[in-house]
RNA sequence: GCGGGGGUCGCCUAGCCUGGUCAAUGGCGCGAGGCUUAGAACCUCGUCCCGUUGGGGUGCGUGGGUUCAAAUCCCACCCCCCGCACCA
C-alpha cells in the first residue's frame, strides 16, 4: 500500500465525517484520550504506539455500536521550547544539527525558530499531519493549544485555577530547589551537565562556641548524633572563612558558603574575612558534650559543600580517622594526644568501623578517592543497624535512624543546631555553573498533602479501572507519597495565574482537566475570551448558574449555553485514557488529583491503561543516540498499518516494548501478499456447495471475534492485534490447504468481509482495501462488529482430529527415514469407544488411553464416544492424502486382517493406529 | 534508599492470573528444497538431545517446597530495567 492510497483513504474518512463526534442520546458514548504532546519536535514511534493503543480502543468501540469521542490537543506550556529557541538565537550549533538531521526542519523554516511560537506552531502542523497519516481516528474539531496563544483555552485554565483556590487547594509557601547562580532559574534533571538524579538534602549545622569568645564555628554534618564522639573541629588552613552576623549569632563559617546561606533565607551580615589557619590551634565547645576540643588542619574539606567547617568523629568517620592519622604521622603536636571515641553499636563492626573500613581498603590518606566509599559503606551500615552506646548519656540505646532525629531536636531546643540545604554531590548546570540550593519564597503550590484531598484521589483509585491491575498499587502509592507541588512558573509559555500575573501555571499542572474541555471546545470557537467567563465554565461543568443569565452576562445565546451543558453531560466522565508508565508517578496521578477536586463523582475518570516505553532495536530512544525514529519516518518507511501492527504487538502490559525494523518490514510484505492473495482469490473462487472446510473458516471468524471482545475490554491489544492478524492470516492459508485452491465465492467474500471489521481497529487502511475489495461502498467504520455467527464446534473437532492423525503420520514417517507406498489407517467404531470411556478394554492399552486423554484438548475429550471416526476420516481423506503424499486408505479395526491386527490393536479413541507398506 | 516491572529454546517475543491441549507462540537468524538466467522477494519443510510406528530424556534466572502433575502456585536468593518532583 502506498502513500496515496493512505491520503485518499484519511480524506475519504474526512469527506464522510466518519470520526466527527456528535452528541446522540440514543446512543451510549465512550470517550478516549492521549496526552496533549508537548510540541518541541516531531512526534516518534514511542508516541505512536500509545496512540495507537488509544485508537484501536477507540476504533474497536465504534464498530461495537458505541458513539465514540477522540479529540487531541497540543502541550506548548514550559520552558524547553523557550531554551531552545533562545539557543538557536545564540546559535548554538548541537542544537542546529539536531533540528536539521533529527527533525528534519528545513532550512528556511530553522531560521525561524528563535521564534519560541513560530516553532510550536510548525510543530503542532507537522505533527497533525503525521496523526491524521497514523490513521487515527481523531475529532479535529475540538483541538486546542495550551498557553495564552489560545485564549480560549486560557480562559479555562483561569477558571480551573480559581475554583482550585477557592476550594481551597492552592496555597502559597517556599521551597528548596537546585538552582543555577548563573541563569538565575532553577535546574532540573535534564538541565544538568553532571549530577543527575542528586536532590537537596537536608543538612545539620552545629553551633561549637570559641573558647573565650562569643562567636560560634558552624559545622555541618548529616549525622548530629555523632557528637557523642567528637574530638576535635576541622577547618581547611588554606580557605578564606568569614565572621558573619547570621540572623542573631556571630558565625564562623567558610566564606563560600555566605551566599548558599542568603539564598536559603539567612539573614547574613559580614563583618571580617579570617585565614583557615589563624583559626587553628583555637580550642571550641562541643555542645551537649560540653568538652573542650582543638580546631585542628585538614585537606579533605570542599568550601562548596555546607560550612567549610567539620567536626571530627574519627572512631565512625573514615575522613576524619584518615585526616587525624595524617596529622599525626607528620608529627602535628595538638594532634597526638587524640583517639577516637566509639560511640555506636554495629553489627559487621568492632569497636572503631572507620578505622576498619580504612583498613580493608588499604586506603592512603584523607585525598584517597576510596575515602567516599568507606564513608558511604559506614553511613548504610551504622544508619540500618547502629545502636548508641552507653557512653552516650540519656541517648543510650537508641538507634541511628532514632538518635539522629532527637539529638537534632535537642541541639536545636538549645539554640546550637538549625539546618540547611545541600546537594550531597556537584551538580552542573548545562551552562557550566556549579549550582547551589535556593529557598524560593513565595511559590504557589498545589497542597496534594491534604489528607482529604488525598482518600478522595484513592476513593477515585479504587473504583475505576486500571490496566494492567499491577499499575493501581503503584498508583495507590504515588498518592502516598505526593508532597506539595509548585503549580507556577516565571518563564517559560503557559497560562498567567488569574490572580498573580507574575506567575504562569506550569506544565504539568494546566494538563490535568482539559479533557473536559474537550466536550465544548469546538462550540467556543465561535466566541471569544470576554465571553468565555467563570459563570460559563461553573454552568457548563458544574450545572450552577441560571443559564439565561449566563447568556446575558456573555451574549452566548442560551440555548447554547444550554447545548454546551448537554454536551458536557453526555460525554463526561473520561472513559479511558492511556499513557505510558512514565507518567503514572506525575501527569496521570495529577489528572485523578484535579478531577476529584473539581468534578462530582459520576464525572471522575472511568479508566486508565498504562503501557511499557518503546525501545528502538533493544534501546532507549533519545537523541543523543541518534536513533529517535519519527512518526513520518516510520510511515514512510513501513506504511502507517504494518507500523501500528509491529508497535501494538510489541507488548503487552507494563511491559517495554521493542520495536524491530525487520519486524515492520516483514509485516509490510505480509499485508502486501494479503492483498495480492485477496484479488487472485476472489477471481479464481467458484460457486460450489459449502463443505465442512467453510463451516471451519467461518467458525475461526466467530472464535476470533468474540476472543478480541474479551481482550479489548481489558486492554489486552496486543492479543487483540495478533488474532486479528496472524491468528486470521494463517486461518485463511489453512483453509486453502483445506480446500486445495477451491475455494467457495461467497464464503471467501463473506469472510473478507468479516477479516475487514476485525481489522478495522488496528489496521485501519488494510481494511478498508479488504472491505472495497468484496464490493463494499464507503467505509468499514460504518459496519458492525461480527457477531452472532454461527459456530459449529463439531466441524472444529473433526479437522482438529484430522490434523492429529496427520501430524501423527507425519512424525512417523520422519522416524522410519522412508516414505511408505500405502497407509491404512484403523479406527475404533464409536461403540468401541464408548467401551473406552467405561473402562472396557484390555489393561495395558486402557492405561495408555487415560494417559492421552488427560493430555487432550477439552474440545476432543467432549467428544469421545460421539463420533463415528472412520466417516470423519474419510470425508477428509483428500485432504489427508495431499499432505502426507501417499496414498491412504481408512478402515475399522474389526477389518483388520491378520497381518495387521498387530498394529491395528493398538487403536486408540481419537488415536487411530496405522501400517504403512 | 523507597516504589514499580521483569528474567522463557542463537536473538527478540508469547504463555504465567484460571497447573495438565507446553519441547513450549510468532518474528528474525540459520539449514534444505521450490520458483528464478542469477539475486531479492515469495512458497514448502526443518531448526534442544536420543529414537526405523506416533515414544523417551533434558528444559522456561538459581535453590527449595506444594501437587498424581509446575514455565505456570508458594518461599528464599541472584541478576536486569524504569520512576523518585519545579522536568516535559
Amino acid at each position: 500500500m502506498n502513500d496515496s492510497v493512505e491520503d485518499a483513504w484519511v480524506k475519504k474518512w474526512e469527506a464522510l465525517g466518519i470520526f466527527k463526534a456528535e452528541v446522540d442520546k440514543y446512543k451510549d458514548k465512550v470517550f478516549v484520550t492521549f496526552p496533549i504532546p508537548y510540541m518541541n519536535g516531531p512526534l516518534h514511534l514511542g508516541h505512536a504506539f500509545t496512540a495507537s493503543r488509544v485508537d484501536s480502543y477507540a476504533k474497536y468501540k465504534k464498530l461495537n455500536g458505541f458513539n465514540v469521542l477522540y479529540p487531541q490537543g497540543w502541550h506548548w506550556t514550559g520552558q524547553p521550547i523557550v531554551s531552545a529557541a533562545e539557543r538557536l538565537a545564540k546559535g548554538d550549533e548541537k542544537m542546529v544539527k539536531e533540528f536539521k538531521e533529527i527533525d528534519k526542519v528545513p532550512d528556511e523554516i530553522l531560521e525561524k525558530f528563535k521564534d519560541p511560537v513560530f516553532m510550536a506552531k510548525y510543530y503542532t502542523e507537522r505533527n497533525r499531519e503525521a496523526m491524521k497519516k497514523l490513521g487515527l481516528g481523531i475529532d479535529w474539531r475540538r483541538e486546542f493549544v495550551t498557553t495564552s496563544y489560545d485564549e480560549r483555552f486560557s480562559s479555562f485554565i483561569e477558571w480551573q485555577f480559581l475554583t482550585l483556590r477557592e476550594k481551597g487547594y492552592v496555597t502559597k509557601g517556599s521551597h528548596p530547589v537546585v538552582w543555577c547562580p548563573r541563569d538565575k532559574s532553577p535546574v532540573g534533571d535534564h538541565d544538568r551537565l553532571q549530577g543527575e538524579g542528586v536532590f537537596p538534602v537536608e543538612f545539620r549545622l552545629i553551633f561549637f562556641k570559641l573558647k573565650d569568645e562569643e562567636s560560634y564555628l558552624v559545622a555541618s554534618t548529616l549525622r548530629p548524633e555523632t557528637i557523642f564522639g567528637v574530638t576535635n573541629i576541622w577547618v581547611s588552613p588554606t580557605l578564606t572563612y568569614v565572621k558573619a552576623k547570621i540572623n542573631d549569632k556571630v558565625w564562623i563559617i567558610g566564606k563560600s558558603a555566605v551566599e548558599r546561606l542568603k539564598d536559603q533565607l539567612f539573614e547574613v551580615e559580614v563583618i571580617s574575612e579570617i585565614k583557615g589557619n589563624e583559626l587553628i590551634g583555637k580550642k571550641a565547645i562541643a555542645p551537649l558534650v560540653n568538652k573542650e576540643i582543638p580546631i585542628l588542619p585538614a585537606s579533605f574539606i570542599d568550601p562548596d559543600i555546607g560550612t567549610a567547617v567539620v567536626y571530627s568523629v574519627p572512631a565512625h568517620a573514615p575522613y576524619d580517622y584518615l585526616a587525624l592519622r595524617d596529622l599525626q604521622k607528620s608529627g602535628y603536636k595538638d594532634a597526638q594526644g587524640i583517639s577516637p571515641i566509639s560511640i555506636i553499636e554495629v553489627e559487621g563492626y568492632g569497636e572503631f568501623p572507620a578505622v576498619e573500613e580504612v583498613e580493608k581498603l588499604k586506603i592512603k590518606d584523607q585525598n584517597d578517592p576510596n575515602a567516599d566509599v568507606a564513608t558511604k559503606n559506614i553511613y548504610s551500615a551504622e544508619f540500618r543497624k547502629g545502636v548508641l552506646k552507653q557512653n552516650c548519656g540519656s541517648y543510650a540505646g537508641l538507634s541511628v535512624n532514632a538518635a539522629r532525629k532527637v539529638v537534632y531536636e535537642k541541639l536545636e531546643e538549645l539554640g546550637l543546631a538549625t539546618s540547611m540545604w545541600e546537594l550531597p554531590e556537584p551538580i552542573i548546570c548545562r551552562c557550566t555553573t556549579r549550582c547551589h540550593v535556593k529557598i524560593l519564597q513565595d511559590q504557589w503550590f498545589l497542597k496534594y498533602s491534604d489528607e482529604r484531598w488525598k482518600e478522595a484521589a484513592r476513593e477515585c483509585v479504587r473504583t475505576m479501572k486500571i490496566y494492567p491491575e499491577e499499575a493501581r498499587q503503584w498508583f495507590l502509592d504515588v498518592i502516598d507519597w505526593l508532597n506539595d507541588y509548585p503549580c507556577a512558573r516565571q518563564s517559560g509559555l503557559g497560562t498567567p495565574l488569574p490572580w498573580d500575573k507574575n506567575w504562569l501555571v506550569e506544565t504539568l499542572s494546566d494538563s490535568t482537566v482539559y479533557m473536559a474541555y474537550y466536550t465544548i471546545a469546538h462550540r467556543l470557537k465561535k466566541y471569544n475570551r470576554e465571553q468565555l467567563k467563570k459563570e460559563l465554565y461553573d454552568y457548563v461543568f458544574f450545572g450552577k448558574g441560571d443559564p439565561s443569565i449566563i447568556a446575558s452576562i456573555t451574549g452566548i445565546p442560551e440555548n447554547e449555553v444550554r447545548e454546551m451543558r448537554e454536551e458536557f453531560l453526555y460525554w463526561y466522565p473520561v472513559d479511558l485514557r492511556v499513557s505510558a508508565k512514565e507518567l503514572v508517578p506525575n501527569h496521570l496521578t495529577f489528572f485523578i488529583f484535579h478531577h476529584v477536586a473539581l468534578f462530582e463523582k459520576n464525572h471522575w475518570p472511568k479508566a486508565i491503561a498504562v503501557n511499557g516505553m518503546l525501545r528502538v532495536e533493544g534501546e532507549k530512544m533519545s537523541k543523543s543516540k541518534g536513533n529517535v525514529i519519527t512518526i513520518e519516518e516510520g510511515i514512510k518507511e513501513f506504511g502507517a498499518d504494518a507500523l501500528r501492527i509491529a508497535l501494538l504487538s510489541s507488548s503487552e502490559y507494563m511491559d517495554d516494548a521493542n520495536f524491530k525494523r525487520e519486524y515492520a518490514r516483514a509485516i509490510k510484505e505480509r499485508i502486501a501478499k494479503i492483498l495480492q492473495e485477496i484479488d487472485q482469490d476472489l477471481k479464481s473462487s467458484t460457486n460450489r456447495d459449502k463443505n465442512d472446510y467453510d463451516t471451519w473458516l467461518l467458525n475461526m471468524v466467530s472464535k476470533v471475534s468474540k476472543d478480541i471482545q474479551e481482550n479489548m475490554e481489558k486492554m489486552n491489544i496486543k492479543l487483540s492485534v495478533t488474532e486479528a492478524f496472524f491468528i486470521m492470516d494463517n486461518a485463511y492459508k489453512d483453509y486453502k490447504k483445506f480446500v486445495n485452491s477451491n475455494i467457495n465465492h461467497t464464503v471467501l467474500k463473506d469472510f473478507i468481509k468479516y477479516w475487514a471489521i476485525i481489522l478495522a481497529p488496528f489496521a485501519p487502511f488494510t481494511a478498508e482495501e479488504m472491505y472495497q475489495k468484496v464490493g463494499e461502498k464507503d467505509s468499514v467504520f460504518l459496519e458492525n462488529w461480527p457477531s452472532g455467527i454461527q459456530y459449529e464446534e463439531v466441524k472444529d473437532v473433526e479437522i482438529e482430529l484430522v490434523n492429529r492423525l496427520v501430524e501423527d503420520i507425519k512424525e512417523v514417517i520422519k522416524i522410519v527415514k522412508k516414505k511408505p507406498t500405502q497407509i491404512t489407517v484403523f479406527v475404533l467404531s464409536k461403540d468401541d469407544s464408548i467401551n473406552f470411556v467405561n473402562g472396557k478394554a484390555e489393561k495395558d492399552v486402557l492405561n495408555k488411553f487415560m494417559k492421552i486423554k488427560v493430555s487432550m484438548p477439552d474440545l476432543l475429550k467432549n467428544y469421545i464416544g460421539k463420533i463415528e471416526e472412520k466417516e470423519v476420516y474419510e470425508k477428509h481423506l483428500d485432504y489427508i492424502m495431499r499432505q502426507v503424499g501417499v496414498p491412504v486408505n481408512i478402515k475399522s479395526v474389526s477389518d483388520a486382517s491378520n497381518e495387521e491386527a498387530q498394529r491395528a490393536k493398538n487403536a486408540l479413541p481419537f488415536k487411530p493406529a496405522f501400517v504403512f507398506k
